[in-house]
DNA sequence: GCAATCACG
DNA sequence: ACGTACGTGATTGCT
């Protein structure tokens, strides 16, 4: 038999440590609760012990205190974001029926060494899991240690039985507390000798035992005089020390081998805290269900319904007339795949779903699609923009989409990481839709079988009422938070636009792609053998620890500044060298040309479709400020900063007879910032029309407009993007090449001249701070518990994003209207032109010869009137035959 | 699967 | 004393 022993604080406190920051959807933080769940299962599963139990410490003083009055003294207390998980976690041990152990007076490695050598007494072998070294002196043969690391997310453990302690340390396991009384233990205060360090002390106790003979035999000792003295000298603290260390195993408590034996956990009561932490995965893993009272719900939306599979005309007939008398009412939901359709059973008074497949419907798959999702079904989906995408690919309509729960999730909280429909029925409707968990993340159930056809199909029922139950939650919740226009006028009516913009694609020249591919092949090969020449070696320039090895080491280049797992060979460190050695430029420049190559010369190439258009996917429920990202490929990031990468825009042409126009929000989140602050000099610097940053120098550096010199312009740039991200004077200074001083005047000049700005980043931290929220000016929120942290860095970073996230977001916002409205425009005039592209502050649109200067004029007006500000909202449109050209 | 690097606004 | 700017995604090397 084997028990398993858990030491619950050091593992708590390894897990919070050693594991990111993690919210529950209320917010309180759970990253600790988390990690030591992931390390008990690591534990168990390695083990397999047959009784488990845990042991806490209590905040009461022990008798060690009253040994000695400085016992941890200096320890400082929990912090507050680990504190409030402990009771939580205890609440999960409850649920997960494994006893725990704490006593007030005692610590948790006196219950430990107690509860071990009972277990031993019995004939158990007994494991004590800790991320603490002060338990490795109850190690003997039955009682072995198992000490776990975390670092870097990942969790190591080492196992210390006698054997391998003494392999360690070359002295039996009670040696550690002889170590302890001469070395001490700085953590818990233990004052040690005076003088002796780790080193000296492994080395007296490796060489005569224990604290005991050293001292019976001080005098013959064969050891340095200093040594000698130091020990005499610390006589008593050495004695006081071992009491200290010395682990009793007397503690008064009952413990019942029996009752530590492995049970199943109370379901419900574990379903409801995973539910309430959001252990979605955990809630799989431990095949919970829904409590009883819960289930009925649960059961409305699954079991309950008769499935019609869509399998030919009569059926198909049946559905449609279902789905008209529904209309108007968005019952109808539709699964990712696009491969199901349920009605509401409730609403449209028969408990019917109907479910259509391509796999097993017999005529025009297309044509009944288009019958059941026609624009007059009022549909809700998850992920609606991706549904439309599909409906336009097979040449039906995207229209009569009216709820999207993975947007309104999005909207609800933008920093919650992922949407799944599994985890947000859990989060929101209480319930995991049936079947959740039985595929995929190598489950035991898939690999045996797959689930029968009638499995799947009741899954997809579940998932697809999913929809239906979020959506009536969802819509609540966004009413409450005030977000109705922003999620009815602005995000779902962009999602038919997003889509038609992934649909057209963006033409490249395939041929001019793959000859600049080419020539960038020919010039890396140079600069390759220039710098293996210069390095005396070949090597793989690409990695940088083989690089930092060549520039550091065999160079012997000046020691890089920055460091963490190595040295750094970013271009920021590399710039600083470049005088120093010719190897620098060359693989600087290597590095340019091979990422040109990789990203976009061959990566673009791979993803050109037949009809030689690129098609991005946009992202809308990914940033946390509400902009939208792109991907597969990411055409947001195409180089325009170097003349060499801005070549790869020429390749993105028109089609024949088409020209792009291009247009672009001029400085859009400075005036924002002039616009939600106020400020009455910056407002009027924007009002004359004048160049800003120019305008800016002139405020800070005290000199004329017509005086501003392009070095304090840039300077002035660069302060003005500063403040926009909350930066510090250090931040500063590093990025334009100043003294910390010099930084820092620059700024308090910035915020004198443009006192409003001040006024507003310090009432945009308070009020974030005092709501748990920042929001733009069109209602978007950003939870932000960082601003609650103990953490001094967390929280800077919190204070940072309270002031950016406003600006950056309500540009964001402001871009999305003025893309619908130029939709809508271009609609309405019943111009052949399209949208192609949104990079953030910039919309691409493609459009014949003919109608370039009405679609520029179109782009202007309707970008500029997107929103009203204080400040003009200036839009530059240009035209060309490549995106270059349009610039 | 993560870290380092670098492309964009 | 700390540690140093907001928001993204793709590629590469390495464990």
């Amino acid at each position: 038999m084997k028990l398993m022993v858990i030491d619950g604080n050091s593992i708590a406190n390894r897990a919070f440590y050693g594991i990111r920051m993690l919210n529950a959807p209320d917010g309180t933080p759970t990253n600790a609760i988390y990690g030591f769940l992931a390390i008990l299962q690591h534990a168990v599963d390695e083990e397999k012990p047959d009784g488990l139990c845990v042991t806490f410490d209590l905040k009461a003083p022990t008798f060690r205190h009253r040994q000695y009055e400085g016992y941890k003294a200096q320890r400082k207390p929990m912090p507050e974001e680990l504190a409030v998980q402990m009771p939580i976690l205890k609440r999960m041990l409850d649920a997960m029926k494994i006893p725990r152990y704490e006593l007030e007076g005692w610590e948790a490695d006196d219950l430990i060494g107690t509860i071990s050598r009972k277990a031993e007494a019995q004939g158990w072998t007994c494991c004590v899991v800790t991320g603490d070294k002060d338990s490795f002196q109850l190690a003997t043969d039955k009682v072995y240690i198992k000490h776990v690391k975390t670092r870097m997310g990942r969790t190591e453990t080492k196992r210390y039985d006698r054997a391998a302690f003494e392999e360690e340390y070359g002295f039996p396991p009670a040696g550690m507390i002889d170590l302890k009384a001469l070395m001490g233990d700085a953590s818990d205060n233990i004052p040690g000798v005076t003088g002796i360090g780790e080193k000296t002390a492994m080395d007296l106790i490796g060489r005569f035992g224990s604290v005991e003979k050293i001292y019976g035999q001080l005098d013959t000792l064969e050891i340095k005089d200093a040594v000698r003295k130091k020990l005499a000298a610390g006589r008593n603290q050495a004695e006081m020390s071992y009491a200290l260390a010395t682990i009793n195993c007397q503690a008064p408590i009952a413990v019942e081998l029996e009752q530590t034996k492995l049970e199943k956990p109370d379901n419900d009561a574990l379903y409801t805290l995973f539910r309430e932490l959001g252990f979605v995965k955990y809630i799989e893993k431990f095949g919970l269900t829904p409590p009883a009272a819960q289930a009925s719900r649960t059961e409305v939306f699954t079991g309950a319904c008769t499935m019609v599979e869509v399998t030919g005309p009569e059926t198909l007939e049946q559905a449609r007339q279902a789905l008209a008398r529904t209309e108007g009412t968005a019952d109808c939901w539709c699964l990712p795949a696009l491969d199901f359709v349920a009605v509401d059973p409730e609403t449209a008074g028969e408990h019917t779903a109907y479910l259509l497949r391509q796999d097993t419907y017999d005529g025009d798959y297309n044509a009944a699609l288009g019958t059941l999702l026609s624009p007059g079904v009022k549909k809700a989906g998850h992920n609606v923009k991706d549904l439309q995408r599909a409906l336009l690919e097979r040449g039906l309509s995207p229209e009569g989409w009216v709820f999207d729960t993975a947007l309104a999730a999005y909207l609800l909280d933008a920093t919650a990481g992922g949407y799944e429909l599994e985890g947000l029925c859990l989060q929101y409707c209480g319930f995991l839709p049936a079947g959740a968990g039985n595929e995929g993340e190598g489950g035991q159930l898939s690999l045996l079988d797959g689930p029968t056809a009638a499995e799947e199909n009741a899954r997809r029922a579940s998932l697809a009422s999913a929809i239906g139950c979020l959506r009536e939650v969802f819509a609540k919740k966004l009413t409450e938070l005030g977000m109705d226009r922003l999620y009815y006028e602005i995000e779902l009516p962009l999602c038919e636009v997003l889509a038609r913009m992934e649909l057209e694609g963006f033409l490249v020249d395939r041929q001019a792609l793959a000859d600049f591919g080419e020539s960038l092949s020919g010039s890396i090969a140079l600069l390759e053998r220039d710098i293996y020449d210069m390095a005396g070696e070949t090597f793989n320039i690409n990695s940088p620890k083989q690089l930092g090895t060549v520039l550091f080491e065999k160079l012997m280049l000046p020691a890089p500044k920055k460091t963490k797992t190595g040295y750094s060979t970013s271009a920021e460190v590399l710039e600083k060298l470049l005088g120093k050695h010719p190897i620098i430029q060359s693989v600087l420049d290597y590095r340019q040309l091979a990422k040109l190559k990789s990203t976009y010369a061959d990566g673009l190439i791979k993803v050109i479709g037949p009809d030689g258009r690129i098609r991005t996917s946009f992202q809308m429920t990914v940033t946390a400020t509400g902009r939208l990202s792109s991907t597969e490929p990411n055409l947001q990031n195409i180089p325009v900063r170097t003349e060499l990468g801005a070549q790869i825009r020429k390749m993105f042409v028109p089609g024949p007879g088409n020209v792009l126009v291009d247009a672009d929000y001029s400085q859009i989140e400075l005036r924002l910032l002039a616009h939600v602050s106020r400020d009455k000099v910056m407002t009027e610097g924007f009002a004359t029309g004048e160049d800003v940053h120019r305008i800016t120098a002139s405020q800070v550096f005290d000199v004329p407009l017509e005086q501003v010199t392009a070095l304090q312009r840039s300077r002035a740039k660069a302060v003005n993007f500063g403040i926009v991200y909350g930066i510090g004077a250090f931040s500063l200074a590093q990025d334009i090449h100043v003294s910390v001083a010099e930084a820092k005047a620059y700024m308090d000049s910035y915020l004198e001249k443009y006192s409003g700005v001040r006024d507003y980043m310090k009432a945009a931290v308070e009020k974030a701070k005092a709501e748990g929220y920042a929001v733009t000016e069109y209602g978007r929120r950003r939870y932000l518990p960082e601003l609650k942290s103990s953490n001094f860095n967390l929280r800077s970073f919190g204070e940072r994003v309270a002031l950016n996230m406003p600006i950056q977001g309500t540009a964001a916002d402001i871009m999305k209207i003025a893309m619908i409205r130029v939709s809508r425009r271009i609609r309405q005039e019943g111009l052949a032109a399209k949208l192609l592209l949104q990079v953030h502050d910039e919309l691409i649109v493609e459009c014949p010869e003919g109608e370039k200067e009405r679609v520029a004029a179109l782009l202007t007006e309707e970008m500029s009137g997107a929103a009203s500000l204080t400040v003009p909202l200036t839009v530059e449109a240009h035209w060309g035959t490549s995106w270059a050209a349009a610039k």
